[in-house]
DNA sequence: CGAAGAATTGAGTCCTATCAAATGCCGTGG
DNA sequence: CCACGGCATTTGATAGGACTCAATTCTTCG
């Protein structure tokens, strides 16, 4: 376990929230646009290499992020080393939504990431004189509890098939609603990361992956797959 | 599966939230008095039967809530019957926290139930032109947010004796933080439920159960258990 | 007291984990 | 260019924990 524990790289150069192109996506879409530049004026870009940390569970929190470019996972840690990731945080997504001073889980890139970031304190403040924002912040929180309470479903009560094809399915979505509809899914984490993600081993997951690809519903492809049977997906997914 | 779809019945007696014993427990407590008392002339007191619901999943809510007395399950079904309860809802608790029309999940009464009712849209309202309020919700809702990760890592990562031992502490901690601390540890839900919360079989859960009490970790009592050995039981829930 | 539901206990099975090995992929350097 | 090393992924064999099915015991309550 070797974290690098820098803050990633400010690179200020040519951002402007007017023309940001994740702002639709992001909770940035809340605001009019004189305080989006009060807001942009808070900000600062930073790059993220491979595996460095965005935040670490227990750990004053900084800076929250508005993810711009690449994938970060958020997950946790037991004291032995068990791990679980809760989520995987894709352009547009907001890392810190709770505002709370210690972070609740671990942050880090999965590959090259480029995030907008706020300080925390500041963001906090700026948020508490604009309700609309607030606002904005807690549909989001309670769309995320929503989504959890989901994967509580999909890990307490689905089998390793169903957990995948939803999981599948899922980013799918989450890819559509940036604007990257397609039935070819990227997965830019690895295989242990979705075992991490889905409470299942590296080994269930490539099983059950060569299995759905031997059966003519996806396809395997370097760094994605392709959803081949969609409605036979869809039937595992509802259960 | 019959659902009693009534809305509990209402019973305005000697309301009075200046007084009320729940408010230090729940949102109320981010409101000066002025605002509590718009806010009392809002609500209604309710009662529900055994089983009765309060939400139904995918279905509008009219009122969201704060339980006042017993305890209600949150639970979402697959198309197939499967079950997953996605918590308790204790006195105190709030109940509706997205503010959303639809219901992300089933709600309904373990026992008699007692709750304070705001009809949706006008308790929407009330917190927009209240963003101390808001703020309360939205700490509320990444509380949850928080508690529904720990429970990922819980149903992902953890096997059948490590879910009941941070069951049963964690019900202790919710307990104690209401004023009702006790090494007794009541379970005002059946063996099922816990099942269903747990993502196990009820036989399972029961076996689980004579084994922590064989081992003089626990002892059964009746509608609760009565926990022997913190210590060791914090170390298997510590993981 | 007796019936119905809840909880416990038992026996056997299955799904997923575990352990182990082979294969594939890619960047590096000879 | 190609061999090599390191890492990720896949595949195989086996074991184990929780599930399933079934029966018994315990509670509750009319």
């Amino acid at each position: 376990m070797h974290h690098r524990l820098a803050q990633g790289c400010v690179v200020p150069l040519g951002r402007d929230c007017l023309t940001c192109e994740t702002r639709p996506h992001s909770i940035c879409a809340a605001l009019p646009e004189g305080d989006l530049l009060d807001l942009q004026a808070l900000s600062t870009s930073v790059h993220f290499a491979t595996r460095e940390m965005l935040m670490v569970q227990g750990q004053p929190a900084g800076s929250v992020y508005t993810i711009t470019c690449g994938c970060a996972r958020l997950y946790t840690l037991l004291p032995d080393g068990r791990r679980q990731i809760v989520g995987f945080a894709l352009p547009g997504d907001f890392i810190g939504l709770s505002l709370a001073q210690t972070a609740g889980f671990s942050a880090d890139a999965i590959g090259p990431v480029v995030a907008c970031a706020f300080p925390r304190a500041g963001f906090s403040q700026f948020v508490d004189a604009r309700p609309a924002l607030l606002r904005r912040l807690h549909e989001q929180a309670s769309h995320e509890l929503s989504l959890a309470q989901e994967q509580l479903m999909l890990l307490g009560r689905r089998n390793a098939q169903e957990r995948i094809v939803c999981f599948l399915l899922g980013l799918q979505q989450r890819f559509a609603r940036i604007g990257r509809a397609s039935v070819t899914v990227p997965l830019p984490m690895g295989r242990q990361d979705i075992a991490d993600c889905l409470g299942l081993t590296i080994e269930t997951v490539s099983r059950t992956l060569t299995r759905l690809s031997r059966e003519r519903m996806i396809l395997l492809v370097p760094d994605g797959v392709r959803l081949l049977n969609a409605e036979r997906l869809a039937a595992i997914a509802a259960g």
